[in-house]
RNA sequence: GGCCAGGUAGCUCAGUUGGUACGAGCGACCGCCUGAAAAGCGGUAGGUCGGCGGUUCGAUCCCGCCCCUGGCCA
């Protein structure tokens, strides 16, 4: 048995039901690896698993950032790393579950992360306003060659965040992923399945039907709309587009739906894009009736 | 039956006052990703310009007929 089990791979396949179903089997506990549903009070939208659902077993890292703050995966991976030590403690098997690459790398990974300066990035953004990315990216070109050549002129976001990481640490920055080393003794069982475009509009007309556009306008007054992350997660950022400062409704809610349906399948591309690339992970055919035996097989 | 508008990429539409379609958005496919990652970014493939005939050196753009769609009138 390995030390930490992984269910990965894109959204909408039934992780997190599967990853329950082999807590019950290993004596496990879930961490949640899905920097959405990391937020306290987005629950249909990221399909947070009812309580219900989890059967009992433990739950960590679900609900446990406000909507107003920056996601980070620095800090997600100490909080991932420290909620497996203690599942170990306690002789029991953690299993991470989620679809965030790149949490899932901070938390098994031999991943460094640098720091990181608010001051120094909204002075960076606000250049990056005025200039414009290929000129912030000529600068980078002088200042460190190397991440240049890696990071697309366009790719605003990439450059601030490498000058940012440069001015802090009066080092060149890293501009490319480590090799896949884990940390930990780990198996990641990759679930995917073909009919996923279906099972998405499906998902997002039962999100919908399940009070979603509610549970947006319950989020306006805790800040929603000017949050750093939370608001622009897959569906919140449109339905937000639909409606008023006071909750009204002001377009039209199918397009809203529409539009999210389309990002997600969008996401389920760049997932897959993602998870291919790591020869880690064993994958396994969602829609398969015995899939849970198929998955505890794997880690005999 | 008559009149009007329209038939251009998978979809919604630009465009050419006749000289090889600069097309755009969305979609599709592929890829990148080190403290916002459900974010951010790059690349590629798609067009007999409704059909047939005519005018012309040359027609997606002009003319005729036909087919289809939407609207108005009867």
């Amino acid at each position: 048995m390995p030390e930490v089990v992984a269910v990965v791979g894109p959204t909408a396949t039934g992780k997190s039901d599967l990853a329950v179903a082999l807590a019950e089997r290993l004596d496990g506990e879930i961490v949640n690896a899905d920097s959405m549903q990391l937020y306290l009070g987005m629950d249909i939208g990221t399909a947070k698993l009812p309580l219900d659902a989890r059967h009992g077993v433990p739950h960590h890292l679900l609900d446990v950032w406000p909507i107003s703050k920056s996601a980070a995966v620095a800090e997600y991976q100490q909080l991932a790393r420290a909620a497996i030590a203690k599942i170990h403690a306690r002789q029991r098997m953690p299993i991470l579950v989620g679809g965030s690459g790149l949490y899932l790398r901070g938390a098994l990974d031999r991943l460094e992360f640098p720091g990181e300066s608010p001051d120094i990035r909204s002075r960076l953004n606000a250049e990056l306003e005025h200039v414009g990315a290929t000129a912030l990216h000529a600068r980078l070109a002088t200042l460190d060659a190397k991440a240049a050549a890696t990071i697309l002129p366009t790719n605003g976001r990439r450059i601030v965040r490498a000058l940012e990481v440069i001015e802090l640490t009066g080092r060149p920055f890293v501009a490319t992923m480590p090799g896949f080393e884990s940390v930990y003794e780990c198996v990641q069982l990759g679930l995917d399945r073909d009919d996923l475009d279906e099972r998405v509009e499906r998902r997002v007309d039962r999100m919908i039907a399940a009070g979603w556009l509610d549970e947006v306008r319950g989020l306006l007054p805790a800040g929603l709309r000017d949050s750093p992350t939370a608001g622009k997660a897959l569906g919140y950022a449109q339905l937000l587009g639909s409606l008023d400062n006071a909750g009204r409704l002001v377009g039209d809610l199918n397009d809203a739906v529409a539009a999210t349906v389309r990002a997600t399948r969008r996401f389920v591309r760049r997932q897959r894009s993602w998870f291919r690339r790591d020869p880690r992970i064993r994958w396994f055919d969602a829609a398969a009736p015995d899939i849970l035996d198929g998955l505890l097989a794997a880690l005999r």
